[in-house]
DNA sequence: CCACTTGCGTACCGGGCGGTATCCGGATAC
DNA sequence: GTATCCGGATACCGCCCGGTACGCAAGTGG
C-alpha cells in the first residue's frame, strides 16, 4: 500500500537508497499537494489530506516540510518558470512590439483558461502573503524575480527602437503583470469573460498608448 | 457588559421599539463584522469574534444572519456604492476622455491605498466566490451591476465623439475593472509599488491606444 | 393584566485540524 | 553480525469553530 519500491534499489552501481528514497517521498508529497491544493483550495486542504493523497501520513509530511507554506513556494517556482518559458517563445519572434504584446496576451489567457485552478491558488497565495509577513517575503522575492525577467526581456526588445516609453521597463513590466492578474481574476469570477483576443487588444492598446506618449530616441 | 441600551426607548412620539431594536443590533453586527473581517481576514475571523466585538453573542448573530456570506454581501454593497459615487464625480467633469481616465485612475489608487484592508477582503471574497457556486451568484450579480454602471457612464461619455473604440463599452469597462483589480493586488503584495500617477498613465495609455485603433464615427 | 411571541444569551455537541511524542523496521556503518 | 540511525506510521492532545437546542426576560396584542 505505501511506497515500498523495494524492488529497484539503485540501478547498476551505487545505491544512495536512503536519501533518494526520501527525495522520492518528498516529490510525491509535492505532487499530491498540487493536486489537492488546487482542487480544495489552500484553506480547505488539510495536511492530512495531502499526505493521504500521496499515500503517506502526516508523519511523512512533517519529516519533509516545516509547513504548508513551503509547499506553496515550491509550486510557485514551477509555475513561474513555465510562464517565463512561454514568454520567451513569444519574444524570440521578430514581430512588432504591439503584435508581440497581442500574442503574449492571447497566450496568457489561453494558459490561465487551461488551468483555472492554479489561478485560484495564486490569488489565495497572494492574499495570504499580504497578511503574513514571513510568507510575503518569500512570495515577493519570487514575484520580483519573475517581473524582473519580464522587464529585462522588454528592455532588450525596446533597445534600438526609435522611441522610449514614458515609464521605465520595470514599471511597464509591473503594469503588465497587474493587467494579467486582473484579467485572470476576471476570468475566475466570470469564466470566459475575457477572451484571448480581448486581452490581446488590451495589451496592444496599452503599448500603442505608451508609444504615443513616448519620446524619440537618439 | 452587554448592549442593554434600555435607556433610550424611542425618542418622543411612537416606539417601534422591538423592530428597530433588532435593526440596531443588526447594524452593530454589520459594523463589527467590517472591522473584524478586515483586520483578521475572512478565514481567521470567527462568528464568535464578530459578535463579541459588537457586544453580542452568537445567538444574536444567528438571529440576524444566516451565514458569514450575508455579511460579505452587505459590505460589498456599501463599498461599491462608494466607488460609484467617486467615479460619478470624475465623469461629471468636462475633461478629455484620456484625462478623465487619468483622474479616475489616480483616484482609484488613492482610494485603495487608504483602505488596504478592504482590498484584501475583496480578493478573499472573489476567490471564495470562484469556489462556491451559491456565493458566486450573489457576488457576480453585484460586480456585474457595478461594471454595467461604469459601462453606461463610458457609453454616455463616448457618445457624440468622432471616434468609436474597437471594443464595446461593456468590454472596455470589464478591462478597466480588471486593470484596477490587478493594480490593487500589486499594491497589496508590494505596497506603494503602483503610484496614483503610474496607474493614471496606464489607464491613459490604454484609452489612447483604444482611440488609435478606433473607427471614425458618422 | 395575562398569554404569547421573539430576540438574544447560554450551554453544549460534533468534528476537524495542526502539531507532537513515541514507536517500528529497514537501511547504514563498522 | 551487531549497534545505531532515521524516515515514516500511529496515536493522541488541545484548540477552536460552526451550528443548535433551550431558557429567559422583555415587548406585544387583546
Amino acid at each position: 500500500m505505501s511506497a515500498g519500491e523495494a524492488a529497484g534499489d539503485a540501478p547498476g552501481t551505487g545505491r544512495l537508497t536512503r536519501k533518494q528514497q526520501q527525495a522520492h517521498t518528498r516529490s510525491c508529497l509535492l505532487h499530491s499537494a498540487t493536486r489537492v491544493l488546487t482542487r480544495r483550495g489552500m484553506h480547505r486542504a488539510s495536511i492530512d489530506e495531502i499526505a493521504q493523497d500521496a499515500g503517506f501520513t502526516k508523519g511523512a509530511f512533517y519529516a519533509n516540510f516545516k509547513s504548508k507554506e513551503e509547499l506553496f513556494l515550491a509550486m510557485l517556482d514551477e509555475r513561474f518558470a513555465a510562464r517565463l518559458a512561454e514568454l520567451d517563445r513569444v519574444m524570440d519572434t521578430d514581430a512588432s512590439v504591439e503584435d508581440q504584446a497581442q500574442n503574449a496576451g492571447m497566450d496568457f489567457v489561453r494558459a490561465i483558461q487551461g488551468e483555472q485552478e492554479w489561478g485560484r491558488l495564486f490569488f489565495e497565495f497572494a492574499v495570504h502573503a499580504s497578511r503574513d509577513e514571513e510568507f510575503r517575503a518569500e512570495f515577493t522575492t519570487r514575484v520580483r524575480a519573475l517581473r524582473h525577467r519580464i522587464a529585462t526581456r522588454l528592455e532588450e526588445r525596446l533597445e534600438g527602437l526609435d522611441w522610449t516609453p514614458p515609464i521605465s521597463t520595470e514599471e511597464a513590466a509591473r503594469l503588465t503583470f497587474a493587467m494579467a492578474n486582473g484579467v485572470a481574476l476576471e476570468n475566475l469570477i466570470d469564466p470566459g469573460s475575457v477572451s484571448p483576443e480581448l486581452n490581446g487588444t488590451m495589451l496592444t492598446a496599452f503599448f500603442v498608448g505608451l508609444r504615443a506618449a513616448s519620446t524619440p530616441s537618439p
